[in-house]
RNA sequence: CGGGAUGUAGCGCAGUUGGCUAGCGCACCACGUUCGGGACGUGGGGGUCGGAAGUUCGAGUCUUCUCAUCCCGACCA
């Protein structure tokens, strides 16, 4: 059986409460599955933000802003798109309240009703399009690699926190180009950029992988996703990027004239990630103590605690900790001196502990004496007293280390909870009582791909890149196969 | 949208066949002793019992409707 979720985390409300909480609306409201994200929940966001912002960039991507609502008549553009997104959509079809003579408060007002309702964007390819439509008329204005960060609003059956809010925060990148081939180039880019940043700032090792064509965004011709592996052994998608063919350019009648001084529809690929990304940190690290944040996303990456028992220790340490805690803001690491009186130094560090602080300096009577300072990391709860000399640097190598070991420790979970599958029993067997990463032989049709999932609710989570071929037979149909695939339950 | 459960103080919960001033733990406030792993004592504040309607002398408790939350389905880049 894979890990279960630490027996503090019920619903990973130990976990997650210093980030978000449910949203509490108005009594009677119908809006539901909404979050409140908490200071130090946006502020991981925000150094999430910081550093793929960076990598777009570095990539030749710029950002711009599309409006909120969408005229439905884009909608019945690109059909199956549409098709993907029409029962989840939120429909704005008034611009006006007035005073209610009844009831008291406000009414709708239904003389202002508009005249095409708008939608409240689920993504926003149809208004993007819509647009490059009038950017592009020649291969010289190509290509156009933008990127947007929005919220967005899917009208989902059931929500879940983190992981399928009805409105999440995300970056959606909409890129268009004169040849296929540089648009599936661009896909596969992005996709790296994503695995890149879960692999050297989440510390969450990321299979990258083609989707099922059952599984593939609504109007794409190629989705390529990375998969991630949680504690309690289900997997979770933490990032797509597609090749959307010229699907969309035809819909959307967005031609250019090419070298050839012939007309063409363009190329396109999207891309994103959501604030999902925050619930795959918590899922992937998290433990029985609380959270556990990686040290490139922690908003506070150390916690200096003082023990005293009245205002001149206080003041004694407080001159020892100023110094440190400037040499360490000096290299960049976010420092938080917590001389709060109010708070005995035990409950600041369980305090810490819950925040999933990665590091943790504490500075008693007994330290300013010795010249020391007791040093806890929160990903292995290790303690350890070191002289105070050269303290900065110790803590970035910790930091690191850290870093590095959280890393480390998923990989490790994640090779314990892969399993080789091939037989129909043993692939029942490994989903019902382990969980995990199932690699085993498919036939490459979506009607074996459904069967299994009524039977053992498994989908198919990727098809590795650089999958190596090795002949076998589906562990459903028995029918010829050429490669393995990955098969998970999934959030 | 179907099945199940839940809704009582900021959080977690108890509240018997309808009955008297609605309780407990944590948290909060005051004072004192404490302070190197969530301290303790004493005192105190906080509630239209999710909402609406109904039955009743009397409703947290019964009935109907409604809203929300959680779980399981269905659905879901």
């Amino acid at each position: 059986m894979a890990k279960d979720f630490p027996s503090r985390a019920e619903n990973y409300s130990q976990w997650y409460n210093d980030l978000v909480i449910k949203a509490d609306l108005a009594e009677n409201s119908s809006v539901r599955g909404c979050m409140v994200i908490k200071p130090n929940g946006y502020a991981v966001w925000e150094k999430i933000q910081a550093a793929l912002d960076r990598m777009f960039k570095e990539t030749g991507h710029s950002n711009v802003y599309f409006p909120l609502f969408i005229p439905k008549s884009f909608f019945s553009k690109e059909a199956s798109h549409v098709e993907g997104f029409a029962k989840e959509c939120a429909v704005v079809t008034h611009y006006r309240l007035k005073a209610d003579p009844v009831n008291g408060g406000v009414m709708v007002d239904e003389d202002a009703k508009l005249e095409e309702e708008l939608i409240i964007r689920p993504t926003s390819e149809t208004i993007i399009w819509d647009t490059y439509k009038n950017w592009i008329q020649s291969y010289r204005d190509l290509p156009l690699l933008y990127n947007q960060w929005a919220n967005v609003v899917r009208w989902e059956m059931r929500t879940r926190l983190f992981l399928r809010t009805a409105e999440f925060l995300w970056q959606e990148g909409h890129t268009a180009h004169a040849t296929r081939e540089e648009a599936v180039k661009e896909a596969e880019t992005m996709l790296n950029v994503y695995a890149e940043f879960a692999e050297n700032y989440m510390a969450l090792p990321v299979i990258k992988g083609t989707k099922s064509a059952g599984e593939r965004f609504a109007g794409a011709l190629e989705t390529y996703a990375i998969e991630a592996l949680m504690q309690d052994g289900k997997a979770l998608q933490a990032g797509t990027s597609h090749f959307l063919g010229q699907n969309f350019a035809k819909a959307f009648d967005v031609k250019f004239l090419n070298k050839e001084n012939q007309l063409d529809y363009v190329w396109a690929t999207s891309w994103g990630v959501s604030t999902r990304l925050m619930g795959a940190i918590i899922m992937a690290h998290s433990d029985d103590n609380g959270l556990v944040l990686p040290p490139k996303l922690a908003p506070t990456q150390v916690a200096i605690v003082p023990v005293f028992k009245n205002a001149e220790q206080l003041a004694m340490i407080t001159e020892k900790v100023m110094p440190i805690k400037k040499a360490l803001e000096a290299k960049g690491i976010s420092v938080k001196y917590d001389n709060r009186e109010t708070h005995k130094p035990g409950w600041k560090f369980t305090e810490y502990e819950f925040k999933g602080v990665p590091v943790r300096l504490t500075i008693g009577p007994r330290d300013v004496e010795n010249g020391t300072v007791e040093i806890a990391r929160r990903d292995t709860l290790e303690k350890e007293v070191l002289q105070l000399k050269d303290i900065e640097n110790k803590v970035i190598h910790l930091l690191d280390q850290i870093q590095k070991n959280l890393y480390d420790r998923a990989v490790s979970f994640r090779e314990n909870n892969s399993h080789y599958v091939d037989t129909w029993d043993e692939f029942k067997d490994v989903i019902e009582n382990r969980g995990g990463f199932i690699y085993a032989h498919w036939d490459g049709t979506q009607e074996t791909e459904e069967k299994i999932k009524e039977e053992t609710k498994a989908t198919i989570r990727v098809i590795p890149l650089n999958n190596p071929r090795s002949k076998g037979k589906c562990v459903y149909s028995g029918k010829p196969s050429e490669e393995r695939v990955i098969f998970a339950r999934a959030y």
